[in-house]
Order: C-alpha cells, then structure tokens, then sequence
DNA sequence: AAGCCGGGGAC
DNA sequence: GTCCCAGGCTT
C-alpha cells in the first residue's frame, strides 16, 4: 500500500471524560458569564461577518464603536454592496488594515452579484477575499451552527496552556496542533458559543500576562496550571525589530486650497488620501527635496518651501517621522478627472482621479489615516495665517 | 516560512 | 519604552 504521505506525527487526542468536561465547564461558565456585545445581539450572518472582519488583530473594545457606526450605515450586505469604496473607507477610519475593508467590500460585491445570499459552509465562506481560516470558522459556526473550531490568537493562548502544547503557537506545526485539539474539543450542538467560550475565557481569565486562574471554570483540568507553566506558555516567536523610516511630507497650498493624493489599494493605507509624502534614506532633509517633490507633481513653486513641524508615528513594525513643509505653488493647468469612485481593484493607477485639491473644511470629509490626521493637526495653525 | 499591513491599550 | 490584539495575503 502506498501513501501519499506519511503523518509527521499523531494527532492530539483527548480522553473522552476530559473532553466531556472541558465542554461542559466551558459551556457552563459562558452562559453565566460571556460579555454583551453589539455583534452578539444580531442573528444575521451579514452581522457576524462584519464583526469577525473588524476583529482581526484589533481589540474588542476598540472595534465596538466602529462596528455599531458602520452596521447603522450599511444595514445589509447590500447597502454595503452598493455604496462606493471611498464612503465605506470613511467608515472604517482609524481602524487600521484597510487592506480588510477592500476585501470586504469586494466581496460584499461578490455576494450580491451571486444573488446576495450570503455562503453557508466553512469551504464556501474561505473563498471569499479577506476571509482565511479563522473568519470562516468563525463566521460558519456562529451563524450557521457549523461544529467547526474558530482558533485565534485568544484561543490558542488558552489551548497551550490547557494542554500545555510546547509548540511556537505561531509556527505552523504550533497551527496545526492547537487547531486540531480545538477541533475535537469543540461542541457539536453549540459551536459557535463553544468558540465564543473559549475566546471570552482568553480575554477574561486565561490572559496573557496575569490569568486568574482561581476564578477559571478549567483550573482542575489545566496541565499549564499542574506544572507550574502558566507563565511560561504559550511560546511565542520572537517579533521582527522596529525600522525607522524617515519621510518628507509637503503640503502644497494654493489660495486656500492644499494638494492631496490617493493611496495606491493594498499596500500600506490602502485608497486613503494623504499630503504628498516620500520616504527619504537620511533624516537631514534637503530643501531641494520638496521642490522635487512639486515638480514631480506638476507645480510651479512661489517663494519657499519652510519646514513647519515634525510629526512622530508609530506602527507595529515601523517608527515613523514626518518632516512637514509648507510652500506655496501654482498648478499647471490639468485635464479634468473621470471620478471612478465604484472602482476596487488593486494595483496602479486604479484610480481616475488621484490627486485632488481641497480646502480644510473638505480634508475632514476624506478618508485619511490617523498618521495623516496627525500631520494636519501639527500644521493647521501655520495653515491658518498662509490663508489670511 | 517570512514579511507586510494600523492603531491603541495595558503594563 | 514593550507587547500584542476575534488574521489574511503575498512572495
């Protein structure tokens, strides 16, 4: 008999009575004690959907203002279909990965075009962009009372210690095992509340720096708690360093109107707006880089470009400073731009438009990260004597 | 397997 | 300051 392939090494199995009671103390402990949230109080698979996509690597408490604006906006995944991407990306704001919301919107487009019902099985959900392993899981269980197993980063927090699982719980065989312990753990008449369970146990008890595990429903059960390794797991790998990144941010004015570009879709604040900005190798700035920088962008400088602030960001991977200046330009005359505001394709040049002048009350209108909100701040005062 | 993608809260 | 969050996509 010839195999395909040989199994690196047998899966995780839990003894029958442990599972039973896993179950049961979780379940139990769940219904007395699982958190109100505004995606727990809507049925509908649109609502799981929406919340489960804001939830990735963004925190509960962060997301739940963001999710009741967004839902009271686009009600259904119609009204989310049809809106264009500019007014969904305004609602998503401060959010952060805006990659998420293009895939979002892409495939809200896609489930209306498929006749708006929305897929009902783990496979079919995986399909959709911006729903990968966990979300389609997640999505699967809880709205349509699939026994699959939603592992993320709570849960497989919670799993390691429990079973005391020595794996990097990043690394894919750390994947592999956690999602199958939770895959036999996980209720088949309660699905989705047995993952909720486990994620709210995660946030709540089994946390990651100080777990209160005399209130834990599966204290008696946890072999992180009989060995004294509570504190030492999971293991994580180490994280890659910070860069320091060094930018040259020119706010072009004219009258009483400054220059904004438009991000390119997928990258790093993907289809917001932003002053025109370039990465520079050194932080000691050349003045001549802002007139370079005009030129690029078809403007004839007047008088001189005066540095006006400096604007510190910090992303998860990278420090970021931004040298802002201020200097004023005419405009060489332009063609007018074909607004294709329904457009969300990734790539180049996706959009007609991609620079726009605008006066300060319509900068507020625009989608634009916090980092550029940040530059606007610094600089609205020196903004404020250029226009009197 | 590793890099990229935001922002903020907890410590 | 450091860590990491209801991850997914690309190379």
């Amino acid at each position: 008999m010839i195999r395909a392939r040989r199994p690196i090494k047998p899966p995780p199995s839990i003894d029958t009575k442990r599972r039973t009671a896993i179950r049961r103390r979780l379940l139990n402990w769940y219904d007395r004690n699982k958190r109100d949230l505004p995606w727990r109080r809507r049925r509908s698979p649109y609502a799981k959907w929406v919340a489960e996509i804001m939830l990735q690597q963004t925190r509960v408490e962060t997301v739940q203002r963001y999710y009741k604006r967004f839902m009271k906006r686009f009600a259904t995944v119609r009204a989310l279909a049809d809106a264009d991407h500019t007014t969904v990306l305004k609602h998503w704001e401060g959010l952060g990965y805006y990659r998420r919301v293009l895939n979002l919107h892409r495939a809200a487009r896609i489930v209306r075009d498929q006749g708006g019902r929305i897929p009902r099985t783990i496979e079919a959900l995986a399909k959709l962009p911006g729903v990968g392993p966990y979300t389609a899981a997640a999505i699967a269980s809880m709205a349509f009372n699939e026994p699959v197993a939603a592992v993320d980063g709570n849960v497989a927090r919670v799993l390691a210690r429990l079973f005391a699982v020595d794996l990097d719980v990043r690394s894919g065989p750390g994947q592999r095992t956690t999602q199958a312990l939770a895959t036999e753990l996980v209720s088949q008449k309660r699905p989705g509340d047995f993952n909720q369970a486990l994620m709210d146990l995660g946030s709540m008890i089994c946390t990651p720096r100080h777990p209160k595990c005399p209130k834990c429903p599966l204290k008696s059960l946890c072999e992180a708690r009989r060995l004294g390794r509570v504190h030492s797991l999971p293991i994580l790998s180490a994280r890659s360093h910070v860069k320091e990144t060094t930018l040259v941010t020119s706010l072009f004015t004219h009258g009483d109107q400054m220059l904004l570009r438009r991000r390119p879709l997928g990258g790093l604040w993907s289809g917001l707006w932003e002053f025109p900005t370039i990465e520079v190798p050194q932080k000691h700035i050349a003045a001549r880089t802002v007139r370079d920088m005009a030129g690029a962008e078809g403007l004839d400088v007047v008088g001189r470009p005066r540095k006006i602030a400096l604007v510190k960001h910090k992303l998860t991977h990278r420090a970021l400073q931004f040298h802002i200046y201020v200097c004023r330009v005419i405009p060489r005359p332009r063609r007018g731009a074909t607004d294709l505001r329904n457009v969300t394709q990734e790539g180049s040049n996706t959009y007609a438009e991609s620079a726009r002048w605008v006066t300060r009350r319509r900068f507020e209108e625009l989608p634009v990260s916090t980092a550029q909100r940040k530059v606007f701040a610094a600089s609205e005062e020196t903004l404020g004597l250029i226009a009197e």
